[in-house]
DNA sequence: AGTACCACCTGACGGC
DNA sequence: TGCCGTCAGGTGGTAC
């Protein structure tokens, strides 16, 4: 009990240091990764676009929407979205899951889903247009925002409320504001496959496959695991908060996360950072999972 | 309820 | 060099 206390004690100290829940203000404005389009858009990812907002594009007017690409719109056309933001502002940004939502002054949010190849990219107006670059936010100040998306698999779209919004799209509680109580409720409710809980953005908001992966191989269980014990159920909590924050903490830079970590080792055959034995991939819920069979065991 | 597939898109990569 | 199959981290729908 004590060394668990421990342990949930160091995952709050990491919390206070990647600054959840507050802003940030020097992040980097050319982000290397998201102009190579490397992101991989899950709950880190959306955490380091809200702070991108945050620090570039809050309370400045905005005079423009251009949309290249219509069909990334959800539910609103673009003079709609257009209308809908001129002479505004956003006031806040804030995310839920892998949704990022610019809060509007004077009510209503921005939503930007990222899709599998989403990004954001600030720079003045007559910057070169980013590669990608589908939907672009005209600021008054010679600035603007360009919405990026290779695949064109993200949803832009308004909303009058975040909350309501959530709702209607089934997305269960972040992964970051989840106590263990109701973590240890979902996980034992249904007798699927770990991977697919985690993955399954009803039950946990923000776990993409990557994440799953990387969370499962630090718990060290297997992501077909069907059934966890108490200490295994704390494990995977524990392992949960703290991949998703050092993730954060690292930019959601794969580059940067540290050397015990499986997602810079998504290759079959590469060696298992712990044991040296061999990165087994294997179709699970119809993605890709990495894991080692060694190291990861689906008993407990 | 859980799972398996398909679709939506564009691009990278390896084998021949 | 070019062609072709496979794969890619997202969601959402259908069918069993």
């Amino acid at each position: 009990m004590k060394k668990q206390r421990g342990r949930l004690e160091s995952i709050e100290a990491l919390r206070r240091k990647t600054r959840i829940g507050r802003e940030e203000r020097y992040l980097k404005v050319n982000d290397e990764l998201v102009r190579k389009g490397q992101r991989m858009p899950e709950l880190p990812d959306a955490e380091v676009f809200r702070r991108y907002i945050s620090s570039t594009s809050l309370h400045q007017n905005i005079v423009d929407v251009r949309v290249n690409k219509e069909r990334l719109l959800e539910n609103i056309s673009a003079r709609g979205l257009k209308s809908g933001l001129a002479g505004r502002s956003i006031r806040e940004a804030a995310r839920h899951g892998k949704y990022v939502f610019g809060i509007l002054k004077g009510g209503g949010s921005l939503v930007l889903h990222f899709g599998m190849t989403g990004g954001l990219e600030y720079g003045m107006d007559h910057d070169p247009h980013p590669e990608y670059g589908r939907i672009s936010f005209r600021f008054s100040n010679g600035y603007r925002l360009v919405y990026t998306s290779m695949r064109l698999l993200g949803k832009v779209t308004l909303t009058d409320d975040i909350k309501s919004y959530i709702e209607r799209k089934g997305l269960g509680p972040d992964a970051l504001d989840l106590p263990f109580g109701n973590f240890r409720k979902i996980m034992n409710r249904g007798r699927g496959r770990i991977k697919s809980t985690l993955m399954n953005q009803a039950l946990i908001a923000g776990i993409g496959n990557v994440y799953s992966d990387e969370i499962l191989y630090q718990a060290r269980i297997h992501p077909e695991a069907r059934e966890l014990g108490k200490d295994e159920t704390l494990k995977l909590f524990r392992s949960m908060k703290k991949v998703l924050l050092t993730a954060i903490e690292r930019r959601a830079d794969p580059s940067e996360f540290p050397r015990s970590y499986i997602t810079q080792h998504r290759r079959e055959g590469e060696k298992c950072p712990y044991c040296s034995d061999r990165v087994k991939r294997k179709k699970i819920s119809g993605r890709s999972s990495y894991f080692c069979p060694k190291c990861q065991k689906k008993g407990g």
